[in-house]
DNA sequence: CATACATACGGAGGCAGCATCCGTTTTGAT
DNA sequence: ATCAAAACGGATGCTGCCTCCGTATGTATG
């Protein structure tokens, strides 16, 4: 169970050479024209043929969660940034726009990842990386709750749902300026009222 | 310009009966499969070849948007009970619902339902639709504040995009109750602070 | 009723993308 | 140098989109 395990034999060089241009190649093609991209055209442009590609990602969601899991890592990192903030308002605000912008990194991206929320198939590799978000942002709500700057009745799932919301009305092409807006309403709808003395 | 003027020749029958069929068919798909059907599919089941479907309908938007119009009488209809109640934030309240599920009728209508929100494209078809509702919304938020009962901050836009973001995340296949969760969320940001005596 | 004309029909066909399967090549071990 | 496992990749079949044009259908006229 060492890290440095090899069983049987060593594994070939090709393999992890094409999975790399394959990442890379899907991560600019996803940037470019969303999570629908044409996966030949991945493929071609990789450099290795759809078989290949097929191979190593047997669906979309598996390429996609690959893809992600290089981008939450600046999530991750993102965190640790945020727990320097004394303040836990600010934190969770923070922590918020962090998961907006993650999801909307691709266009159409929010699509499924809800589907993978939601996890009935627990073999969708989307569905972890969700999982953890949300208890994460869970973790966020709590602690501002605790110094009352957080509405009791809110649940770190609702935000959740509300980043993802701003998301994907973001990735429709909305004016940032509308977004501002709904981002206002919602945090509106989540911060306790002013405890006037 | 009279309703009942016939330049040149009576229209043809068939045109008329291949429309309507063609308009329950549709419903009836995208409402099993969402705005997503396979248009080639819902041809052959209302008995017509792909050519004419394109020819009535050029575009899978304006199938959906001539669909709609069907259904958007009920919404019209329900304007003439909301406007009933004598509670404008009451109104404003049953607005959004209904807007929220005219929005959620097809899974999948959000999406085109934005795009022709943004509204670049003039011959979008369901661009007209989209406008009417937005200042629909207007209204009714207007007479809420005026009421003292909403935010003066918050427009019509913002209420239409947070309903078109609650419709999205039905269509995602969410549990009804985060669903409440979430409108319940969003209610808090739009209504005005109880006013303290 | 017969004819002529306009109008609409419908399916064949070209194209793009998905996903699979299997003969061939590459690679690491001996 | 040789072998066998492992991976490659492209040919393949499928579905859906959308267009084009020969043909059928329905409307007006003698």
């Amino acid at each position: 169970m060492s890290a440095g395990e090899q069983r049987g034999r060593k594994p070939r060089a090709d393999v992890q050479r094409n999975r790399t241009a394959l990442l890379e190649t899907a991560q600019r093609h996803f940037l470019q024209h969303g999570v629908g991209t044409s996966l030949e055209a991945v493929a071609k442009e990789a450099g290795v043929g759809p078989g290949t590609l097929y191979r190593h990602f047997p669906t979309r969601e598996a390429l996609l969660a690959a893809v992600l899991q290089t981008r939450s890592e600046e999530l991750v990192a993102r965190q640790a940034d945020i727990e320097q903030l004394g303040d836990p308002a600010e934190a969770l605000e923070q922590w918020l726009r962090a998961m907006e912008e993650y999801f909307s990194a691709f266009s159409g991206l929010p699509d499924p990842l809800m589907a993978a929320a939601r996890a009935q198939e627990p073999d969708n590799p989307l569905t972890i990386p969700c999982g953890i978000l949300i208890s994460a942002t869970d973790q966020y709500v709590r602690a501002a709750q605790l110094a009352g700057r957080v509405r009791a009745s809110v649940r770190g799932h609702d935000l959740f749902l509300a980043a993802c919301s701003v998301a994907w009305i973001k990735g429709t092409g909305t004016e940032e300026e509308s977004l501002d807006r709904l981002r206002t309403l919602i945090a509106s709808g989540y911060r306790e009222r002013d405890t006037q003395a």
